[in-house]
RNA sequence: GGGCGCGUAGCUCAAUGGCAGAGCAGCGGCCUUUUAAGCCGUUUGUUGAGAGUUCGAGCCUCUCCGCGCUCACCA
């Protein structure tokens, strides 16, 4: 049951009155003829006519605030489309309508006014009501009960919902007070659609592959697990969408791409949620320099699309989003930042020996890969704050990426970074049946059998590898991680509608967390 | 999981170990062009939960819950 405080108390009382008195305080139908929006562009077409001839038009939308003043009462709405005065006064409803208003009606609650269209002395557009009813009664006040529309059309709030737990927590209520919440969530959907178009005008065919595997792999990370209680079989959440879109390859579908959620179980930062939006493609008879040069052109499509620029500012950075990118070899790069040649170091033992000579601290007994990768992740990576591809990666880091002709121990592959952190990976795609089996197998030998980051060997995988998959490139990318850096937010969860939080049953109830 | 920090009214925030407060919202008035309307009056609390130290705890100690930052993990 839920618990009232004193507020919501006066507003369920508020709630019984209308019902005594015979009025509904969720009525069935709304009769809006016009959007706030609306409304103010036919009165900028209609005011030079004059009053008398403004046609009669109805708006809906939220009580946002509430000036009242005796014998007349200013208010604004809400609705989807922006926000509008009201101008309630005696002479033309009443009494009994005004009284009603100022004693019934609270902030929050959605109405929909009848009236002409007319200016007010200071200016302002206005809704001259003649009838109003109540649409929706609302019992709990919203967080931000001031703000104020300046000249310039900003709206400086006063008390607003600020705390970034409450706002995850109630989105809903987030949403409501804060206009610039829900316009990044329009901006996500453009980034999704903007991303979609440009891979259906190249050509790509839109699937949709299983999120409950029966094997999961594609990517180095734990899966959620979960059980199919008919068939009595251990299932997981599907961590990337790569072996099942790389089987149409197989199937002659020359390029598909996915839109839609990984799940990972592991750490939670402002940078990775437990499900997240992955966009993945595969482009058969391309390499991954094409596949970079698309990927340019793709996200700065979708950047110019988005913002209306191909420059944005994130975090007090300008990116610069216009294609071409800068391109590094990682080899080059490592060499740069630390001074450390890792084509000189074919042994994990010798490159982890010239790192610690460095008087750096890598991690100890692991592979030349991972700590290539260290050296990226700790120098190379904070420094590519302009969109950079970083290409040519270690082999045993890799397991689904094909060998640099001639280099056996490097592989085609890039990882795309800005503003410091990466934002998709892509590679020549391994599509040697043979060569892969050996890969599995030698990944398998990295890993401890506990080691739940081991990849399974897929042999339904390596069975449509057999009948023949054309060389083709792929490529992978976090649409949230996109997301955040074209709204300029720094947490994922800003850009995540309802990201995972713990739940709040416990919070400020029981001490023994049972 | 480790480290650091935070949790006070519906919202935003104050309060040397010594009577828990302000603004907004709410409630009662006045007010026929306001827009953070204004003016007068007024209500609102298990200070996240529990235990301890103390004559006395919002403040100090411990445990727990939640959140933030950060490190690790996430190639």
């Amino acid at each position: 049951m839920a618990e009232y405080n004193s507020l919501e108390l006066i507003r369920l009382q508020k709630i019984e009155e209308l019902k005594s008195e015979g009025i509904e305080p969720y009525p069935t139908r709304a009769n809006r003829t016009h959007t706030a929006a609306q409304a103010i562009t036919l009165f900028t077409e209609t005011e030079q006519d004059g009053p008398e001839s403004q046609p009669v038009i109805t708006l809906a939308g939220r009580i946002r605030g509430i000036r009242s003043m005796g014998k007349l009462t200013f208010a604004h709405i809400e609705d989807g489309s922006g926000r509008i005065q009201l101008f309630l006064r005696i002479n033309e409803i009443g009494a009994e309508a005004l009284a009603f208003f100022d004693k019934m009606m609270d902030i929050g609650d959605f109405m929909e006014a009848e009236g002409k269209l007319m200016r007010t002395k200071t200016g302002e557009i206005t809704l001259h009501v003649a009838r109003f009813s109540l649409l929706a009664k609302s019992i709990s006040p919203l967080p931000a009960d001031k703000d104020v529309t300046q000249e310039d059309g900003s709206v400086i709030r006063y008390a607003a919902l600020e705390g970034i737990e409450l706002r995850a927590r109630q989105r809903y209520a987030d949403l409501a007070v804060n206009p610039e919440v829900r316009e990044t969530f329009r901006k996500r959907a453009k980034i999704i659609s903007s991303l979609r178009r440009f891979l259906d005008n190249h050509d790509f065919l839109e699937v949709e592959t299983p999120i409950l595997q029966p094997i999961y792999g594609g990517a180095n990370a734990r899966p959620f697990t979960t059980f199919h209680n008919q068939l009595k079989q251990q299932l997981y959440l599907r961590i990337s969408f790569e072996l099942y879109l790389k089987r149409l390859l197989v199937g002659n579908l020359e390029r598909v791409y996915e839109i839609g959620r990984d799940f990972r179980n592991e750490g939670v930062s402002f940078k990775h949620n437990p499900e997240f939006t992955q966009l993945e493609f595969y482009w058969a008879y391309a390499d991954y320099l094409q596949v970079m040069d698309l990927t340019e052109q793709m996200i700065s499509y979708t950047a110019k699309e988005v913002t209306g620029s191909y420059k944005v500012t994130y975090q007090g950075k300008e990116l610069d989003f216009s294609p071409p990118w800068k391109r590094i070899e990682m080899r080059q790069g490592i060499l740069d930042v630390t001074g450390i040649d890792i084509y000189a170091h074919s042994q994990a033992t010798d490159l982890e020996a010239a790192i610690r000579a460095k008087g750096y601290h890598p991690p100890a007994n692991t592979t030349r890969g991972k700590l290539i990768d260290y050296l990226v992740g700790e120098f190379l990576e904070p420094t590519l704050i302009q969109p950079t591809f970083i290409y040519d990666y270690p082999r045993d880091i890799s397991p689904l990426a094909k060998s640099k002709p001639g280099d056996p121990l490097t592989v085609e592959r890039f990882e795309g970074y800005a503003a410091g952190f990466e934002l998709c990976n892509a590679f020549t795609e391994l599509n040697d049946p043979l060569d892969q089996e050996q890969r599995f197998i030698e990944m398998g030998r990295d890993y401890t059998a506990e080691d739940e980051e081991l990849n399974l060997l897929d042999e339904d995988y390596l069975r449509a590898m057999r009948y023949g998959m054309p060389p083709n490139g792929g490529f992978g990318m976090g649409v949230d991680r996109l997301t955040m850096l074209l709204t300029n937010k720094h947490s994922i969860r800003e850009v995540l509608l309802f990201p995972h939080l713990r739940s709040e049953e416990q919070s400020g109830s029981d001490s023994t967390g049972n």
